[in-house]
DNA sequence: CACGCACTTCCG
DNA sequence: GGAAGTGCGTGC
C-alpha cells in the first residue's frame, strides 16, 4: 500500500503547536519516505520552510476537509530515526513534557541534523532599481547581488546590527527574498599526500642520481625524502609542518606528477591514545557469584534491571567487564554511563585497552565534528561499547544489550535544560524495548533505587568485600567544638594535625577533603552543632542578605517560602554563638604548608582545576607520588585508586546535612563513604580522620561505619513519614522574566490558574502545592524567578495536567516571560 | 478615510 | 514563533 500522507511535528515549533500536522506526500518521495525521518515542509500563512519529523504514514488525512501541504524535500536517509528511537523521543516528551523537536534534538546530535540556515537571495524580479534605499541597505543589497545567495550569519557578521532592519527594507521591497535552506553534512575529509613515482625514482631524486625530474629546490627534494620515508599517505598540515614547505610547494610536486593528492576522510572519533597493555582479570568468588547472577538475567531474553550494591574498592568495574564481554559475545552493544568526573584517561584507558577500536566516548566536549563522527560510528555498528557521560544514553546502537550506569545516585545523570530527562529512565526504557539488561551499580545507591530493589523491581546482588587484601580505613570522628570554644578557629582540629605530620614522615600520601556543599548558606549554632531549621518543612533555613549589608539578614525556607529574622539565640540551647560556617582551600593549604613545609600539596578546586587537562595532570601527578597532600572539593572524591594513600581527612563533614534540600542527608552519607573509601585501597591500611560539629549526628556516625543499609533504613523511614520521593514525585514550575512586576503579576495568575484546573478539571489527581515564592537564587543574568513546587504522583493523568499548564500558559503569557516545569530536578 | 499600531488568531 | 487579520485612535 502506497502511502499518500504524512503526520508530522516539526521541530522548532514551540510547546503549544507541539502538534500532528499532516501533509501530502508527492508522488516522487512517496516510496522513500519512512517513519523517523527528517523532511521540510512549508508552515504557518508565510509557507516558511521547517525541519520536520515524519512520525506517521497515512493512506488518508487525519483531519478531512482541508487540502494538505505538500512535503516540500526529504533529507539525508542516513539520519534517520529508527522506530526504537523514534518511540523514545515520544517517551521522553511525554515524561519530562519538552517538544518532540527537543526530544529529538537530544537524541541526534545537533551536528547531524544542522537548524536550518537563513539564506538570502536577489529576487528574480529585480529590476536595479535601488534609489530609495539608505546607504547600509545598499551596501548589503550589492553584497547580495554580487554572490548571488548569502547565508544570514555571514551578513550580520560583515554588517552588524544594522542588517535586520536593512534585510527587511528589501525584502519589503521585493529585492531580496529570504529562504531556509539545510545542509546534510558529510564527514570531514583531510587533504594527504604520496608519491606519485616508483620509489626507485624518487630515491634517485633524493641521492642526486635523477636525471628525468630534474628538482632543484631544495625544499621540493625535502618533500620528496619525506614522502618516500611513510609508508602511508602523509598529511597536508604534517607534512607541511615537518618540511617547512608551503601550499604552493606541494601544489607544484602535484603539477610535476611527482606526487598526488589523496582525500583521506579523517575519523574524529579516534580513541588510539587510550589504548594500552589490556590487564587480565581475575575475579574472586563474590564477584564471580556476582557475575553469575548477572548472566542468568540476560539468560531469560527479557528485559530485566539490576542494582550492584558493592562497597568501595569492591571491584564492581572488573565484574562489569566480565559482564560486557558476555554480550558482546552475544553480538550485542554496551552503553556504560559514568558521571563526568570519573571519566578520566585511566578509566577510558581500562576499557580501550580491553576493547580496542570497539569503543566510542562521548561527553560533552567533544567538537561538533567528532560527536558526528562517533554518532555514525555507533549506528553503524562499527563501535559496540559506548562510554560516556548523560547523553550517551541515547546512543544509537543497532542491537542493545546492556546499560550500565555506574555510581547510579549522581545527581548529574538528571538534565535540567530541556529536555529534563534522568539517564535512568532513558535507559529503563530502551532496556524494555531491546530485552536487554539495566545495571546501576553504586557504593551507595540512590534512595528511589535501593527501594525498588527491596520492592524486588531490581535483582539486588551485593558485593560486601573489599578486592584483594585491601581493608577498610579505621575511622574516627572527631568533634570539633571543643576546640573551637578554646578558641581554636583553624578548619584543621589538633588530631588530623599529628596525623599529617606523621603521615609524611612515615611516606605515606594523604587526601584532604573540604566539604564546601551548602556552606555559609546557613546559620549554625556553635555549642550544640545544630543548624537552624524551618518550623513546618524539616529542611534547614537558609541565610539571606537584605541589601548591601552582609551582616544584616534573614532566614528563608526554599520550600514554603516562611521567611524568620535572624535569631538571636539558639532555639534548641540558647546559646548565643549562633556563626554562619565556611572557609575556603586557599585558608586551609596556607595553614597546611606551615604545618608540613617541606611537604608538597597539591590544591584541587574550581581555581586550579578549570579544564579537564589541569584536572587529570593533578590526578596524574599525585598517584605518581610527586605530592604528599591533595586537597580538594567535591572533585577529589571520585575512584581513582591513589595505593599510597594512608590518610583521609574529611573537613566540615556535617556541612551538607544543612542543605536546603530532602536529599541533604543521601548526599552527605554518599559523600564520607565515598571519601573514606580513598584510604587504604592496597595492603597498606588506612586511616580516616571526619571532622564534624556534629558527631552525633546518625548519618555521619553510619557513613564512617560503611553502614549503608542502617543508613538506608532510617532515612527511608523519614521519607514516608514525610512524605518526600520515593514516596511521592516533586515537580518544579519555575516562571522567569527580566520584568520583576510582571513576573509577580504572572506568579499570581499562575497559581490562580493551578488552583481551578486542581480543584476542577483536575480534581480527581491529588496534588499539594507550595508557593508562589522567589526561588533559591532569585535574580540570574538580569531574569527574576519565582517558583511554585507541587508534591504529587507522577502518571499520565498527572502528567497531562502539568502539560495542560504549560500550553495555557505560554499561550496567554507575554513574550518575556517563560515558565518551565521539572520534575523531580536534582536541585531544589 | 487612510494610515499606524496594539491585540487576536491561526498554522495541516 | 511569526505573519496576517481585526479594530480603533489620530491626523488632514
Amino acid at each position: 500500500m502506497l502511502f499518500e500522507y504524512a503526520g508530522v511535528h516539526l521541530l522548532d515549533n514551540p510547546f503549544f503547536l507541539d502538534n500532528n500536522y499532516d501533509y501530502y506526500i508527492p508522488s516522487e518521495l512517496r516510496g522513500s519516505i519512512r517513519r523517523g525521518m527528517l523532511v521540510t515542509v512549508p508552515f504557518g500563512n508565510a509557507n516558511r520552510k521547517s525541519l520536520a519529523v515524519v512520525t506517521d504514514l497515512r493512506t488518508e488525512p487525519l483531519v478531512s476537509g482541508i487540502d494538505c501541504k505538500p512535503i516540500f524535500s526529504l533529507c539525508n536517509d542516513n539520519i534517520a530515526l529508527s522506530e526504537e528511537l523514534l518511540g523514545l523521543a515520544f517517551f521522553v516528551k511525554e515524561q519530562t513534557l519538552c517538544t518532540l523537536g527537543e526530544a529529538v534534538r537530544a537524541i541526534v546530535p545537533a551536528s547531524v541534523i544542522s537548524r536550518l540556515a537563513e539564506v538570502y537571495s536577489i529576487a528574480p524580479e529585480f529590476d536595479g532599481n535601488t534609489k530609495e534605499l539608505d546607504a547600509p541597505t545598499l551596501l548589503i543589497c550589492e553584497y547580495i547581488r554580487k554572490r548571488g545567495s548569502v547565508r544570514f550569519d555571514l551578513l550580520k557578521n560583515k554588517f552588524g546590527s544594522e542588517t535586520e532592519v536593512s534585510l527587511r527594507k528589501l525584502r519589503e521591497a521585493g529585492l531580496v527574498l529570504r529562504n531556509f535552506e539545510i545542509k546534510d553534512k558529510e564527514g570531514k575529509n583531510e587533504s594527504c599526500y604520496a608519491l606519485n613515482i616508483p620509489k626507485e625514482d624518487a630515491e634517485g631524486i633524493c641521492t642526486g642520481a635523477d636525471k628525468q625530474y630534474r628538482l632543484r629546490s631544495a625544499m621540493h627534494l625535502e618533500i620528496v625524502r619525506i614522502l618516500l620515508l611513510s609508508e602511508e599517505p602523509v598529511g597536508e598540515g604534517e607534512l607541511m609542518s615537518q618540511s617547512g614547505a608551503s601550499h604552493a610547494q606541494i601544489k607544484a610536486l602535484v603539477d610535476k606528477g611527482i606526487a598526488k593528492r589523496i582525500l583521506r576522510k579523517i575519523d574524529r572519533a579516534a580513541i588510539e591514545e587510550y589504548i594500552g597493555e589490556p590487564k587480565e582479570i581475575e575475579l574472586n568468588d563474590e564477584q564471580s557469584a556476582a557475575l553469575d547472577k548477572l548472566n542468568s538475567l540476560i539468560d531469560t531474553g527479557e528485559a530485566r534491571a539490576a542494582l550492584l550494591h558493592g562497597i568501595t574498592g569492591s571491584g564492581k568495574t572488573c565484574v562489569m567487564m566480565k559482564l560486557i564481554d558476555r554480550v558482546l559475545s552475544d553480538g550485542k552493544g554496551v552503553i556504560v554511563l559514568l558521571p563526568e568526573i570519573s571519566l578520566t584517561p585511566q578509566t577510558l584507558g581500562l576499557f580501550c585497552s580491553r576493547y580496542g577500536n570497539r569503543v566510542a566516548v562521548i561527553h560533552s566536549a567533544l567538537s561538533a565534528g567528532e560527536r558526528f563522527d562517533t554518532y555514525n560510528k555507533i549506528k553503524s555498528g562499527e563501535a559496540d561499547v559506548v562510554i560516556g557521560t548523560r547523553s550517551a544514553v541515547f546512543a544509537p546502537l543497532p542491537r542493545l544489550g546492556l546499560i550500565i550506569i555506574d555510581e547510579e545516585q549522581e545527581h548529574t545523570y538528571k538534565s535540567d535544560m530541556n529536555p529534563k530527562y534522568h539517564a535512568r529512565d532513558i535507559a529503563r526504557y530502551r532496556c524494555a524495548h531491546n530485552k536487554a539488561l539495566m545495571l546501576l551499580a553504586s557504593a551507595t545507591p540512590s534512595l528511589e533505587s535501593y527501594r525498588k530493589a527491596e520492592e524486588g523491581k531490581y535483582s539486588l546482588i551485593k558485593l560486601t568485600k573489599r578486592f584483594g587484601e585491601a581493608k577498610l580505613p579505621r575511622v574516627t570522628v572527631y568533634d570539633m567544638r571543643p576546640e573551637a570554644q578554646a578558641g581554636n578557629l583553624s578548619p584543621l582540629g589538633s588530631l588530623l594535625c599529628r596525623r599529617l605530620v606523621e603521615n609524611k614522615k612515615s611516606g605515606g600520601q594523604s587526601i584532604l577533603f573540604l566539604n564546601r556543599r551548602g556552606y555559609n548558606n546557613f546559620l549554625s549554632c556553635r555549642s550544640c552543632g545544630e543548624a537552624i531549621k524551618c518550623p513546618v518543612c524539616s529542611v534547614s533555613m537558609t541565610y539571606h542578605t537584605i541589601g548591601n549589608s552582609y551582616d544584616r539578614g534573614e532566614l528563608r525556607c526554599h520550600w514554603c517560602g516562611r521567611r524568620l529574622p535572624l535569631p538571636e539565640v539558639c532555639p534548641s540551647c540558647q546559646s548565643p554563638h549562633l556563626a554562619r560556617m565556611g572557609y575556603g582551600t586557599q585558608r586551609i593549604e596556607q595553614e597546611l604548608s606551615a604545618l608540613l613545609p617541606d611537604a608538597s600539596i597539591l590544591r584541587m578546586d574550581t581555581d586550579t582545576a578549570s579544564t579537564k587537562h589541569a584536572y587529570e595532570d593533578m590526578l596524574g601527578n599525585f598517584k605518581r607520588h610527586e605530592s604528599d597532600v591533595l586537597l580538594g572539593t567535591q572533585m577529589v572524591t571520585k575512584g581513582h585508586d591513589f595505593p599510597d594513600v594512608t590518610l583521609v581527612g574529611v573537613l566540615l563533614a556535617d556541612s551538607s546535612l544543612y542543605l536546603d534540600d530532602y536529599r541533604a542527608n543521601e548526599r552527605t552519607f554518599a559523600m564520607i563513604t565515598q571519601v573514606v573509601g580513598r584510604a587504604g585501597r592496597a595492603s597498606k591500611s588506612g586511616e580516616a580522620i571526619i571532622q564534624t560539629n556534629n558527631p552525633d549526628h546518625e548519618c555521619i556516625r553510619l557513613a564512617c561505619a560503611q553502614d549503608y543499609e542502617a543508613f538506608y533504613k532510617s532515612e527511608i523511614r523519614m521519607r514516608r513519614l514525610l512524605v518526600f520521593p520515593p514516596f511521592c514525585d516533586i515537580a518544579m514550575l519555575t516562571l522567569t522574566s527580566a520584568d520583576e512586576r510582571e513576573l509577580l503579576r504572572a506568579s499570581g495568575v499562575l497559581a490562580n490558574m493551578i488552583k481551578e484546573l486542581s480543584e476542577g478539571e483536575y480534581s480527581d489527581t491529588p496534588m499539594l502545592f507550595f508557593g508562589p515564592f522567589e526561588a533559591p537564587v532569585y535574580k540570574v543574568e538580569n531574569r527574576y524567578r519565582m517558583r511554585i513546587i507541587a508534591k504529587c504522583k507522577l502518571n499520565r493523568r498527572s502528567r497531562l495536567f502539568f502539560a495542560d499548564i504549560l500550553t495555557r500558559f505560554s499561550r496567554s503569557g507575554s513574550k518575556k516571560l517563560s515558565l518551565s516545569i521539572d520534575f523531580n530536578p536534582s536541585n531544589l
